[in-house]
DNA sequence: CGATTTTGACCGGCGC
DNA sequence: GCGCCGGTCAAAATCG
């Protein structure tokens, strides 16, 4: 479930800025961050150094009564916003159990760079790992009760435990809590590919490599590379029945953000939470699970981690109260980029406007 | 020089 | 108990 491949271009335009001062600008509220000079708090006859050269006091006053009013309309648009992403959440989520269970009745990986496959489809799938094997291993059969969708669960480290019917069919209660979560990607690969990578954005530790008795290609054994803090392990092998496919079989969950998002580690570098913390929870080769995206609560100094560099040199931001209009419009337009900036976000918003536009032809064909 | 990969040895589970 | 097998360990080799 790879977004990035069929990405679309959404752009966010807030239109945040409709009141130009210069009608000769460019109207897009994104492009004119550029003309600002950032980190000049001590200007405050030109709006910190917005480039704006404000004349009169009259001119100055009915511009503060402009952002007053402008400050009032971003607030209910971030209300709006903060609306809109729930939504889209929630039919992420909706959309992405829908593909899963087209998954499920398509059992062959197909065509497809990367597919995840359920544990129902284990024992039938033709290009199953051990279609021969006569021997079944205690661990195997164990595991096999508690095959499971990572990405069907965002929260960290079984906040979401498995239903207790697992726990019924589960052999070894002692294991119990430790139970990992398996799940079984299939990428296709390039012919001449020969390796056995498999980019998912985590970072891996190869540990071992074994050819096994009903493959002949090797199968290679990898930890996270957080490991021992992050138990995650992974098997990848190619598939016997077509050696275009790896298989790669993922065990646990990663108990830390993922790599590759730089918002994620700008949420943990910023431990106090406050602000816009747009945080890709641990999920396997399959993109965004979830984000989280406080609006409500946002600090100057906080948000993605281009806004920072930008607000953050002077740890008061503007001299009398860092809840000044000029302030907050500045910070929702960071905000803007930021988010617009990153394509897991256009992506994720892009396939939740398809989902709702799905669910719009549902609604109106059923 | 530290991090990562390679690879043979080792270990434990399972079937016979 | 023995042998097979998958999984892991750890020393050596390699890489950046």
């Amino acid at each position: 479930m790879d977004y990035s491949s069929s990405l679309v271009d959404v752009s966010l335009d807030l239109n945040l800025n409709p009141l130009r001062r210069n009608d000769d600008r460019p109207a897009s509220a994104l492009s004119v961050k550029k003309e600002w000079s950032f980190g000049v708090p001590s200007a405050p006859a030109n709006f910190m150094g917005l480039g704006i050269n404000v004349s009169s006091v009259k001119e100055e006053e009915s511009t503060a009564g402009a952002l007053v009013e402008e400050l009032n309309r971003v607030s209910a648009e971030n209300k709006k916003l903060t609306e809109m992403l729930t939504v889209m959440c929630e039919n992420y989520t909706a959309l992405r159990n829908q593909l899963m269970d087209h998954m499920a009745r398509n059992s062959h990986p197909t065509d497809e760079a990367a597919a995840v496959e359920e544990e129902v489809e284990k024992e039938q799938s033709p290009s199953s790992l051990s279609p021969a094997s006569s021997r079944k291993r205690k661990s195997d059969s164990s595991n096999n009760d508690n095959y499971n969708l990572p990405l069907a669960t965002n929260n960290n480290n079984g906040a979401s435990e498995s239903s207790s019917t697992d726990e019924e069919s589960f052999k070894r209660p002692r294991e119990e809590v430790i139970k990992a979560k398996i799940s079984r990607v299939y990428v296709r690969t390039e012919p001449s590919d020969t390796g056995l990578i498999v980019k998912d954005g985590y970072q891996w530790r190869k540990y071992g490599q074994k050819v096994t008795r009903d493959n002949p290609c090797p199968r290679a054994y990898f930890k996270c590379s957080f490991a021992p803090s992050c138990p995650v392990k992974k098997k990848v092998q190619r598939s016997v029945e077509d050696q275009s496919i790896v298989v790669a079989t993922y065990e646990g969950e990663h108990n830390h953000p993922h790599p590759s998002t730089p918002e994620a580690a700008a949420a943990t570098a910023s431990s106090s939470g406050r602000g816009l913390a747009i945080a890709r929870s641990p999920s396997l080769a399959a993109g965004p699970a979830t984000m989280t995206l406080d609006l409500t609560k946002s600090k100057p100094n906080v948000a993605s981690t281009s806004a920072r560099n930008v607000v953050a040199p002077s740890p008061k931001p503007l001299a009398g109260g860092i809840d000044g209009p000029e302030i907050q419009q500045l910070l929702v337009e960071q905000m803007a980029t930021s988010l617009t900036k990153d394509p897991n976000f256009t992506a994720a918003l892009a396939a939740a406007i398809s989902g709702r536009m799905l669910q719009r032809n549902h609604s109106e064909r059923w």
